[in-house]
DNA sequence: CAAGAATCCTGTCAGC
DNA sequence: TGCTGACAGGATTCTT
Protein backbone atom coordinates (compact mmCIF):
# COMPACT_ATOMS: atom_id res chain seq x y z
CA UNK A 1 0.00 0.00 0.00
CA UNK A 2 2.13 2.42 1.25
CA UNK A 3 4.56 3.99 -0.55
CA UNK A 4 6.91 6.75 -0.15
CA UNK A 5 4.75 10.24 0.35
CA UNK A 6 2.47 7.40 2.50
CA UNK A 7 5.40 6.05 5.13
CA UNK A 8 6.90 9.19 5.18
CA UNK A 9 3.33 10.60 6.42
CA UNK A 10 3.33 7.67 8.92
CA UNK A 11 6.59 8.45 9.77
CA UNK A 12 5.87 11.89 10.71
CA UNK A 13 3.20 11.34 12.66
CA UNK A 14 5.00 8.33 14.53
CA UNK A 15 7.86 10.82 15.49
CA UNK A 16 5.35 13.26 16.93
CA UNK A 17 3.62 10.99 19.06
CA UNK A 18 6.96 8.63 19.95
CA UNK A 19 9.97 10.91 20.02
CA UNK A 20 11.38 11.45 23.22
CA UNK A 21 8.90 8.99 25.24
CA UNK A 22 9.42 6.25 26.81
CA UNK A 23 7.95 2.55 26.13
CA UNK A 24 5.56 1.16 29.25
CA UNK A 25 3.40 -1.07 27.47
CA UNK A 26 4.10 -3.20 24.44
CA UNK A 27 1.47 -6.41 23.18
CA UNK A 28 2.10 -8.87 20.33
CA UNK A 29 -1.32 -10.00 19.12
CA UNK A 30 0.16 -12.05 16.43
CA UNK A 31 3.53 -12.83 15.47
CA UNK A 32 3.35 -14.41 12.23
CA UNK A 33 3.40 -10.79 9.38
CA UNK A 34 5.37 -11.50 6.44
CA UNK A 35 7.99 -13.35 8.59
CA UNK A 36 7.93 -14.25 12.02
CA UNK A 37 8.20 -11.62 14.33
CA UNK A 38 11.95 -10.91 16.61
CA UNK A 39 11.40 -13.39 19.59
CA UNK A 40 10.15 -11.39 22.43
CA UNK A 41 9.68 -8.31 20.91
CA UNK A 42 8.01 -7.03 23.74
CA UNK A 43 10.31 -7.19 26.34
CA UNK A 44 12.70 -5.45 23.90
CA UNK A 45 10.65 -2.53 23.59
CA UNK A 46 9.56 -2.21 27.32
CA UNK A 47 11.00 0.72 28.97
CA UNK A 48 13.10 1.72 26.32
CA UNK A 49 13.28 5.28 24.74
CA UNK A 50 12.22 6.47 21.61
CA UNK A 51 15.34 8.23 20.44
CA UNK A 52 14.32 8.95 16.80
CA UNK A 53 12.51 7.88 13.59
CA UNK A 54 13.73 8.52 9.85
CA UNK A 55 12.75 6.57 6.50
CA UNK A 56 14.65 4.91 3.68
CA UNK A 57 12.53 3.63 1.33
CA UNK A 58 9.37 2.49 2.45
CA UNK A 59 10.94 1.36 6.05
CA UNK A 60 10.41 2.99 9.07
CA UNK A 61 13.39 3.23 11.26
CA UNK A 62 12.52 3.88 15.07
CA UNK A 63 15.78 4.07 17.49
CA UNK A 64 15.82 3.08 20.75
CA UNK A 65 17.80 4.16 23.78
CA UNK A 66 19.54 0.27 24.20
CA UNK A 67 21.55 1.10 20.91
CA UNK A 68 19.31 -0.97 18.67
CA UNK A 69 16.21 0.18 16.22
CA UNK A 70 13.04 -0.96 14.85
CA UNK A 71 12.89 -1.69 11.74
CA UNK A 72 9.22 -1.47 10.21
CA UNK A 73 7.49 -2.16 6.88
CA UNK A 74 3.85 -1.37 6.14
CA UNK A 75 3.34 -3.91 3.19
CA UNK A 76 0.01 -3.70 1.45
CA UNK A 77 -2.28 -2.89 3.79
CA UNK A 78 -0.37 -1.92 7.29
CA UNK A 79 -1.12 0.92 8.98
CA UNK A 80 -0.39 2.70 12.42
CA UNK A 81 -3.35 3.94 14.08
CA UNK A 82 -3.03 5.94 17.61
CA UNK A 83 -5.34 6.44 20.41
CA UNK A 84 -5.52 6.61 24.21
CA UNK A 85 -6.40 5.25 26.89
CA UNK A 86 -7.04 2.00 28.98
CA UNK A 87 -6.35 -1.25 27.26
CA UNK A 88 -9.18 -3.01 25.66
CA UNK A 89 -9.88 -6.02 23.77
CA UNK A 90 -7.52 -5.91 20.88
CA UNK A 91 -9.06 -4.53 17.13
CA UNK A 92 -9.59 -7.21 14.07
CA UNK A 93 -6.00 -7.21 12.93
CA UNK A 94 -4.27 -5.59 15.37
CA UNK A 95 -0.98 -7.33 15.57
CA UNK A 96 1.29 -5.52 18.31
CA UNK A 97 0.07 -2.41 20.47
CA UNK A 98 2.46 -0.01 22.49
CA UNK A 99 1.83 2.39 25.16
CA UNK A 100 3.80 5.83 26.29
CA UNK A 101 4.42 7.23 29.32
CA UNK A 102 2.78 10.24 28.20
CA UNK A 103 -0.96 7.64 28.16
CA UNK A 104 -0.59 7.42 23.96
CA UNK A 105 -1.48 3.68 22.33
CA UNK A 106 0.12 3.44 19.15
CA UNK A 107 -1.61 -0.14 17.14
CA UNK A 108 -0.20 -1.23 14.22
CA UNK A 109 -2.79 -3.06 11.54
CA UNK A 110 -2.17 -4.72 9.13
CA UNK A 111 -4.93 -7.46 7.39
CA UNK A 112 -2.93 -8.77 5.02
CA UNK A 113 0.21 -9.38 7.12
CA UNK A 114 2.88 -8.55 4.48
CA UNK A 115 4.08 -5.95 6.30
CA UNK A 116 7.30 -6.64 8.86
CA UNK A 117 9.26 -5.67 12.23
CA UNK A 118 12.39 -6.37 12.80
CA UNK A 119 15.27 -5.25 15.45
CA UNK A 120 18.43 -4.71 14.41
CA UNK A 121 21.50 -2.82 16.02
CA UNK A 122 21.29 1.02 15.42
CA UNK A 123 25.12 1.21 14.51
CA UNK A 124 24.48 -1.84 11.60
CA UNK A 125 20.94 -0.34 10.36
CA UNK A 126 22.26 -0.13 6.65
CA UNK A 127 23.43 -3.63 6.45
CA UNK A 128 20.74 -5.16 7.46
CA UNK A 129 19.75 -7.34 4.57
CA UNK A 130 16.39 -5.75 4.22
CA UNK A 131 17.99 -2.20 3.23
CA UNK A 132 21.65 -3.13 2.42
CA UNK A 133 20.76 -3.36 -1.74
CA UNK A 134 18.24 -0.35 -1.56
CA UNK A 135 18.58 1.92 -4.00
CA UNK A 136 19.34 5.84 -3.72
CA UNK A 137 16.69 8.09 -2.06
CA UNK A 138 14.72 9.78 -4.53
CA UNK A 139 14.33 12.77 -2.65
CA UNK A 140 18.20 13.13 -2.06
CA UNK A 141 20.13 16.03 -3.80
CA UNK A 142 21.80 13.00 -4.65
CA UNK A 143 19.72 11.74 -6.78
CA UNK A 144 20.95 13.18 -10.41
CA UNK A 145 19.89 12.07 -13.41
CA UNK A 146 23.17 10.28 -13.98
CA UNK A 147 22.64 8.02 -11.17
CA UNK A 148 19.25 7.35 -12.26
CA UNK A 149 21.10 6.38 -15.71
CA UNK A 150 23.54 4.25 -13.59
CA UNK A 151 20.83 2.39 -12.05
CA UNK A 152 19.04 1.67 -15.45
CA UNK A 153 22.30 0.67 -17.44
CA UNK A 154 22.04 -2.41 -18.72
CA UNK A 155 18.38 -3.47 -17.95
CA UNK A 156 16.09 -4.32 -20.75
CA UNK A 157 13.21 -4.54 -19.29
CA UNK A 158 10.56 -1.99 -19.26
CA UNK A 159 10.84 1.57 -17.49
CA UNK A 160 7.93 0.90 -15.66
CA UNK A 161 9.34 -2.18 -14.06
CA UNK A 162 12.87 -0.70 -13.39
CA UNK A 163 11.47 1.95 -11.32
CA UNK A 164 9.52 -0.78 -9.55
CA UNK A 165 13.00 -2.57 -8.09
CA UNK A 166 13.85 -0.69 -5.15
CA UNK A 167 17.29 -1.25 -5.96
CA UNK A 168 17.30 1.46 -9.11
CA UNK A 169 15.34 3.49 -7.06
CA UNK A 170 14.01 3.49 -2.91
CA UNK A 171 10.53 3.92 -2.33
CA UNK A 172 8.50 3.97 -5.24
CA UNK A 173 5.36 1.99 -5.79
CA UNK A 174 2.82 1.40 -8.02
CA UNK A 175 0.71 4.62 -8.30
CA UNK A 176 3.80 7.01 -7.91
CA UNK A 177 5.61 4.94 -10.93
CA UNK A 178 2.82 5.62 -13.01
CA UNK A 179 2.35 9.34 -11.99
CA UNK A 180 6.30 9.90 -12.48
CA UNK A 181 6.21 8.35 -15.94
CA UNK A 182 3.44 10.55 -16.84
CA UNK A 183 5.23 13.93 -15.44
CA UNK A 184 7.71 12.88 -17.81
CA UNK A 185 6.13 12.04 -20.52
CA UNK A 186 8.10 8.71 -21.03
CA UNK A 187 6.02 5.45 -22.06
CA UNK A 188 6.09 2.88 -19.28
CA UNK A 189 6.91 0.09 -22.16
CA UNK A 190 10.05 2.08 -22.83
CA UNK A 191 12.77 -0.01 -21.92
CA UNK A 192 14.87 1.43 -19.49
CA UNK A 193 18.34 1.54 -21.02
CA UNK A 194 17.25 3.93 -23.01
CA UNK A 195 16.02 6.65 -20.39
CA UNK A 196 19.49 8.53 -20.66
CA UNK A 197 20.07 12.43 -21.31
CA UNK A 198 17.24 14.57 -21.75
CA UNK A 199 14.45 11.53 -21.10
CA UNK A 200 16.37 10.86 -17.45
CA UNK A 201 16.92 14.77 -17.14
CA UNK A 202 13.10 14.74 -17.32
CA UNK A 203 12.40 11.95 -14.78
CA UNK A 204 14.80 12.75 -12.40
CA UNK A 205 12.57 15.93 -11.30
CA UNK A 206 9.19 14.22 -12.16
CA UNK A 207 9.59 11.67 -9.91
CA UNK A 208 10.48 14.22 -6.86
CA UNK A 209 7.44 16.63 -8.34
CA UNK A 210 5.28 13.70 -7.40
CA UNK A 211 6.73 12.17 -4.58
CA UNK A 212 6.75 15.92 -2.82
CA UNK A 213 3.41 17.11 -4.14
CA UNK A 214 2.05 13.07 -2.55
CA UNK A 215 3.93 14.24 1.03
CA UNK A 216 2.52 17.71 0.53
CA UNK A 217 -0.72 16.30 0.21
CA UNK A 218 -0.49 14.08 2.98
CA UNK A 219 -0.14 10.74 1.00
CA UNK A 220 -2.47 9.11 -0.86
CA UNK A 221 -4.78 6.52 0.01
CA UNK A 222 -6.18 3.53 -1.49
CA UNK A 223 -9.79 2.93 0.53
CA UNK A 224 -9.14 2.45 3.90
CA UNK A 225 -5.60 3.88 3.98
CA UNK A 226 -5.93 5.90 7.46
CA UNK A 227 -2.83 8.70 8.27
CA UNK A 228 -1.46 8.13 11.87
CA UNK A 229 -3.65 11.10 13.05
CA UNK A 230 -6.92 9.13 11.92
CA UNK A 231 -7.41 11.13 8.94
CA UNK A 232 -7.78 9.90 5.53
CA UNK A 233 -5.31 11.17 3.16
CA UNK A 234 -6.40 12.52 0.36
CA UNK A 235 -3.55 12.55 -2.45
CA UNK A 236 -5.86 10.11 -4.78
CA UNK A 237 -7.93 13.13 -5.82
CA UNK A 238 -4.75 14.47 -7.25
CA UNK A 239 -3.75 11.27 -9.47
CA UNK A 240 -3.68 11.85 -13.17
CA UNK A 241 -3.58 8.49 -14.51
CA UNK A 242 -3.65 6.10 -11.66
CA UNK A 243 -6.58 4.08 -11.70
CA UNK A 244 -8.15 6.26 -15.10
CA UNK A 245 -8.75 4.01 -17.23
CA UNK A 246 -11.04 5.21 -19.77
CA UNK A 247 -11.08 8.73 -18.27
CA UNK A 248 -9.44 11.73 -20.44
CA UNK A 249 -6.23 12.51 -19.91
CA UNK A 250 -6.08 16.22 -18.78
CA UNK A 251 -2.88 16.68 -21.42
CA UNK A 252 -5.16 15.43 -24.41
CA UNK A 253 -8.30 17.54 -23.31
CA UNK A 254 -8.63 21.23 -23.45
CA UNK A 255 -9.43 23.12 -26.30
CA UNK A 256 -8.93 21.89 -29.59
CA UNK A 257 -10.27 19.09 -28.22
CA UNK A 258 -9.14 15.51 -28.44
CA UNK A 259 -9.80 12.25 -28.15
CA UNK A 260 -6.70 11.17 -25.89
CA UNK A 261 -7.80 8.80 -22.64
CA UNK A 262 -6.05 6.67 -20.27
CA UNK A 263 -5.15 3.08 -20.61
CA UNK A 264 -4.53 -0.01 -18.52
CA UNK A 265 -1.97 -1.74 -19.28
CA UNK A 266 -0.37 -5.27 -17.24
CA UNK A 267 3.15 -5.34 -16.74
CA UNK A 268 5.04 -7.91 -14.52
CA UNK A 269 1.84 -8.61 -13.20
CA UNK A 270 0.97 -5.09 -11.80
CA UNK A 271 -1.77 -2.83 -13.61
CA UNK A 272 0.05 0.51 -15.55
CA UNK A 273 -1.75 3.17 -16.28
CA UNK A 274 -1.00 5.52 -19.15
CA UNK A 275 -1.49 8.24 -21.57
CA UNK A 276 -0.79 6.77 -25.62
CA UNK A 277 -0.70 10.14 -26.71
CA UNK A 278 1.66 11.83 -24.54
CA UNK A 279 4.08 9.44 -23.03
CA UNK A 280 6.56 8.44 -25.07
C1' DC B 1 22.58 -12.37 -14.78
C1' DA B 2 18.11 -10.81 -15.70
C1' DA B 3 13.20 -11.11 -16.33
C1' DG B 4 8.74 -12.97 -15.40
C1' DA B 5 5.64 -15.91 -12.58
C1' DA B 6 4.08 -17.57 -8.39
C1' DT B 7 3.47 -16.66 -3.67
C1' DC B 8 2.14 -14.91 0.97
C1' DC B 9 -3.02 -12.99 3.10
C1' DT B 10 -7.43 -10.54 3.67
C1' DG B 11 -10.84 -7.27 2.11
C1' DT B 12 -13.63 -5.09 -1.37
C1' DC B 13 -16.19 -4.67 -5.34
C1' DA B 14 -18.52 -5.87 -9.75
C1' DG B 15 -21.42 -9.06 -11.83
C1' DC B 16 -24.68 -12.70 -11.83
C1' DT C 1 -28.94 -10.89 -0.28
C1' DG C 2 -25.35 -14.33 -1.46
C1' DC C 3 -21.81 -16.36 -4.06
C1' DT C 4 -17.66 -16.06 -7.22
C1' DG C 5 -13.84 -14.20 -9.36
C1' DA C 6 -10.84 -10.36 -10.14
C1' DC C 7 -8.06 -7.20 -8.10
C1' DA C 8 -5.47 -4.35 -4.56
C1' DG C 9 -0.36 0.08 -2.17
C1' DG C 10 4.80 -4.97 -1.77
C1' DA C 11 8.68 -7.79 -2.10
C1' DT C 12 10.72 -12.27 -1.86
C1' DT C 13 11.62 -16.68 -3.90
C1' DC C 14 11.38 -19.75 -7.53
C1' DT C 15 11.63 -20.74 -12.69
C1' DT C 16 12.94 -19.88 -17.14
Amino acid sequence: MPELPEVETVMRGLRARLEGRTIIGARVNRADLRWPLPPDLAGRLLGRRAVSLRRRGKYILLRLSDGNSLLLHLGMSGRIMFGDGEADVPGAHEHVVLCTDDGARIRFVDPRRFGSIDVVATAREDSHPRLADLGPEPLDAAFTPQLLEAGLRGRRTAIKTALLDQTIVAGLGNIYVCEALFRARLSPFRSAHTVIGRRAQRLVPAIRETLEAAIEAGGSSLRDYVQPSGELGYFQHAWRVYGRAGLPCERCTGPPACTGHIHRAVQAGRSTFFCRHTQR
